[in-house]
DNA sequence: GGCGGTCACTTGAAGCTGCAAGCAACTCCT
DNA sequence: AGGAGTTGCTTGCAGCTTCAAGTGACCGCC
């Protein structure tokens, strides 16, 4: 990540340490979630953005969930989410309708077929997790790994 | 992450403790990627697959690499490298010549103005990475980072 | 030599992503 | 009331990513 070595300003390279620390991490950032869209792909068919989808509404009592508030679960765009639930209602795992109080809400809710969908991936998919992440780690280092994520969302979030 | 509660074959779900690190994980796994890229576009016009191809390169004494290498390197697939390596030498940053020992074998080599470019991008980049990474850590944890993300690696390379 | 198999890379098409723009609905303020 | 500003969501488009297929070039073996 070192490139040059004299700027204008005093740039605070990264050092030795964090850059160790950075190759992998980024590596890491780049290579789970196309393992994981690989993964689901060919076994399900589906891209990961769609299984979160059907997760997160699936996690809810009634299935369903505003767009927003999806969108903000799946930590993806509304606009990125608005394409993905035209497609995925088109195959008709997902349904739209629009809220009675706020007409500018819409939500979107899983259907009989998503739901089944979700429950014939989602065995196959858990599996990878395990065999990627957690079978590689002991308990302490899921543990450090939970303590360190958590700290490096929030300003990821913002 | 859990869904169905009884499955066809005996399904390993996550446990709870999984859970708990799984989902921040993916969470940093989606937003990194994403926070890297808009801060490059946003700031320099690139994206960050380009700028990853500019820093390796850089970084060769010769400023110079194979499409195997390069791609290994940036952890990406020859498709992609060669699509983005086709835009990027048209924007004049990179060449391409062969090799004239294995002619299926093509070289991608930096040019003045690509390396003017990185050096231009480069702090604003690394501002970035400290302020939404090695800002939020101590020097523990960041040998944590490593150390974790290190383990992840070789499933995932593989 | 020459033929099957592999390797390095490229190409094309389908689908997804991000941004900017747009629209209607809601809120606030006076 | 009513206009400005905000919110929730959608749309269109340009650009990127992926997969599958294709093209030469190299290797090993008979």
């Amino acid at each position: 990540m070192s490139t040059a070595r004299e700027v204008p300003s005093a740039t605070r390279w990264l050092t030795q340490d964090e850059t160790a620390a950075w190759l992998p991490l980024l590596r890491v950032g780049q290579l789970l979630p196309q393992a994981m869209d690989r993964q689901l792909r060919k076994e399900a068919g589906i891209r990961h953005a769609y299984y979160q989808v059907l997760v997160h509404l699936s996690a809810q009592p009634d299935r369903t969930l505003s767009m927003g508030e999806l969108a903000r679960l799946a930590a993806t765009s509304p606009s990125r989410l608005s394409h993905a639930v035209a497609a995925m209602e088109e195959r008709g795992w997902v349904t739209r309708r629009p809220c009675s109080t706020d007409r500018r809400v819409q939500y979107a809710g899983l259907t009989d077929a998503g739901l089944s969908l979700l429950e014939r991936v989602a065995p196959g998919h858990v599996a990878d997790v395990r065999r990627l992440v957690f079978d590689r780690l002991t308990e302490d280092e899921v543990s450090q790994l939970r303590s360190l994520t958590l700290k490096l969302l929030p300003s990821l979030d913002a």
